[in-house]
RNA sequence: GCGUCGUUGGUGAAGUGGUUAACACAGUGGAUUGUGGUUCCACCAUGCGUGGGUUCGAUCCCCACACGGCGCC
């Protein structure tokens, strides 16, 4: 079946609700950890379960590449091969022709993107129609327009031209998609410019989707620019599709995204930072590797109740970390991941209240003090 | 005792008669937003064994001493 949205509660824009999929319900607004590679580096899918995530993000080209989507589907598709039971969504290869080709050359034609392989120089042809079936195979829950991911800054023009594109990708990719098991989102380009960021909203709902995205945000604009860029495409999105933020973010991002009425986010954030021995915490981001913390024998964060808090100390993850050893990373993305879903499940919880703009006041005090 | 070579930061070390003494590791901070998984950036010797001398100027040249390696008695 199609996924299905349901708004449960509204606290000015801000939004509650429900996706029902084929691999279980889950609440809104809510955040996906990334899972490239058919993992979200480190940790298993135990591990996510008991970091309460719902939706996990996996990736178009990177299972393209390797080990190929012909060896996902004989495995069973995504689920059965990376033995996760919950729902996945995968990114459509978009935003890597922009983030892996980015000082190298790459040929974006109406057909589709040239360019090369990263791991192994090869030739590569990317388009809608093969985007989508690559993710057909690949039988994610959720699959994503195949659109471009503009830089920035770019000029009107650029941006027009792009936009106009991505739309003409979005319908050969709907019309080419043809599986009422999967459900598809489109996503909403226009980079900077309030104009194209209105006429992407309403053509792309024309087209009609599952849902819709936001996207080519958090792409080196300052964070004024990107909540803009949100502000001007949420308000011509219909209210009972689910809205995702794509690539966003960090506490404060989510907060405001949430804010402006959207229900989904995904980022690498929490663990990539994890990896770098950053963790979050209410009160900010520290580093577990300052030397303040050799001799500190309390846990990330009091407050928290992830393993990682449970059991272990700043001292002997700082340990772990200046050793280089890998259950640092491991441990530190168990926290990360916990951190900003537990951010999640207050926030729902005020909007229920009706305090959700008092909750996030009061978290911004904390964490940017 | 004599001869000889050497003595540069926490470590391994480059180097030059003249403004800020390479580089690497370690250390200390910072960065990271639809993940090219161990990356990137910054800082880190007021001093070149010690004491004299030559010189406008010495880590670099000269002398003595200390310490270490090697060789000889």
């Amino acid at each position: 079946m199609k996924i299905k949205y349901e708004l449960l509660k509204t606290d000015k824009n801000a939004r509650r609700g429900i996706i029902y999929t084929n691999h279980g319900k889950v609440e809104t607004p809510m955040f996906m950890p990334v899972g490239t590679l058919a993992n979200v580096k480190m940790l298993t899918p135990e591990e996510l379960k008991e970091v309460g995530s719902g939706i996990i993000l996996s990736n178009t080209y990177h299972l393209w590449l390797r080990p190929g989507e012909d060896i996902v589907k004989k495995a069973g598709g995504l689920h059965k091969f990376m033995h996760y039971d919950g729902p996945i969504l995968t990114d459509s290869g978009g935003f890597q022709v922009f983030s892996l080709a980015k000082n190298k050359k790459k040929d974006i034609t109406e057909e589709g993107v040239h360019f090369k392989s990263h791991i192994d120089g090869q030739k590569l042809f990317l388009t809608p129609e093969l985007s989508m079936e690559i993710q057909n195979k690949l039988d994610s829950d959720i699959a994503m327009s195949f659109d471009e991911c503009i830089p920035y800054p770019a000029t009107y023009e650029y941006t027009k031209n792009s936009t106009e594109r991505t739309l003409r990708w979005a319908k050969r990719g709907k019309d080419a998609f043809k599986n009422d098991q999967q459900s598809l989102f489109g996503i909403v380009q226009g980079g900077a410019y309030a104009d194209l960021r209105k006429y992407s909203a309403l053509e792309t709902v024309k087209l009609g989707f599952d849902g819709y995205a936001i996207g080519g945000t958090s792409v080196g604009e300052d964070k004024e620019t990107m909540y803009q860029m949100v502000d001007d495409a949420v308000k011509y999105l219909p209210v009972d599709k689910p809205r995702y933020l794509m690539g966003v973010g960090e506490p404060e991002d989510l907060l405001e995204g949430i804010s402006r009425g959207i229900d989904m986010f995904d980022c690498v954030l929490p663990t990539r930072l994890a990896r770098h021995a950053n963790a979050f915490t209410e009160n900010g981001k520290i580093n577990l590797k300052n030397a303040k913390y050799k001799e500190d024998f309390t846990p990330i964060s009091s407050d928290c109740d992830c393993y990682t808090c449970r059991h272990y100390t700043k001292a002997y993850l700082r340990h772990l970390f200046v050793a280089k050893e890998a259950l640092g990373g491991r441990l530190l993305s168990i926290h990360n991941i916990r951190f900003l879903i537990k951010m999640m499940e207050e926030a729902r919880e005020a909007i229920t209240n009706g305090n959700f703009e008092e909750y996030k006041a009061s978290f911004l005090k904390k964490y940017k003090n």
